[in-house]
DNA sequence: GTTTCTGCAAAGGTTTTGCAACAAA
DNA sequence: TTTGTTGCAAAACCTTTGCAGAAAC
């Protein structure tokens, strides 16, 4: 985790009176320690390695609060449970491309489609707040040859 | 309901060996007598309009078999429950806008959107099989005068 | 000292599942 | 008659919450 971010959220917490914590540096340590997307659970298990005793109630206590900050994102990659990605603060607009053969899920920008975007939505007489894209789509390395070189590197 | 949906599903029964039973006509009636966005929960009731002994798990394994056919599509709205959009049929690379002030839901498409996808997804190296935008922005009109002349039509 | 925070365990809400009876083919 | 389907109730799952003790300020 980036100065830049620790001052984010730093200023966050002063700013609504909330105290800087044990679990709360602990839990936040374990989120910026990866550039992985993670559940709530495996936040959990991220954060115990640092310190045992963390409970899941904090854990989901302080995912409200850095996603209410800005720092994480919730990101619905078509799974059952609700992931967060902690790269929002390097790649402000990113987007997901999930592969639908390995799950493996891919981050792209694209200042065109932001920029489209934002037409689109001002020509429907909104002003944009948060933008979010997901794509999945079938690997073309594993159709044509029968292996996928990321296979191995499968998100799960 | 279309007969070129019924028709889809038709197919999709019979090529999976299912069968054609009254709960899953009531519920599929009930599904595509709406273009609005549902719960499983909301189809139930709908359902139940139709005939009020339909089961809740009738309920959620018929909606598994009409998203799995294509005719139903799971949409995200940012809130806790898994949305139905029963429009996919009639403009199947649809998108949302969510509005922020009353949870308003526009429905959008756009070719130029459509093809950049594409071309990026192409560009990774992966060949497209389903995208979805999720766009949340701030009614304008509201900001201009204090009102919204769709606020009444807000979907919840 | 006051206020906020934590961990625990219980509760809440949605979705899935095992099973015996039932209905379609 | 065979196989798939239903409704029910229980279970599974993730997430939130009430509370008493602990920690921050």
């Amino acid at each position: 985790m980036d100065s830049q971010a620790r001052q984010n959220l730093d200023t966050f917490l002063t700013g609504k009176g909330l105290r800087r914590t044990k679990p709360r540096e602990v839990i936040i340590e374990a989120a910026f320690a990866t550039t992985e997307h993670f559940t709530a659970e495996e936040l959990l298990e991220m954060a115990r390695k640092l310190d045992r005793t963390v409970s899941r109630a904090t854990v989901y206590r302080t995912l409200t609060l850095l996603v209410e900050s800005g720092l994480l994102r919730e990101i619905d990659l078509g799974r059952d449970q609700t992931y967060y990605d902690p790269n929002f603060l390097q790649k402000p607009e990113h987007n997901h491309l999930i592969c639908t053969d390995c799950d493996k899920v891919v981050e792209f920008e694209d200042e065109h489609i932001a920029l489209l975007e934002d037409c689109i939505t001002r020509r429907l007489g909104f002003k944009p707040s948060s933008k979010s894209i997901q794509i999945k789509a079938s690997c073309e390395e594993l159709a044509r040859k029968g292996v996928c070189s990321s296979r191995r590197a499968a998100s799960h």
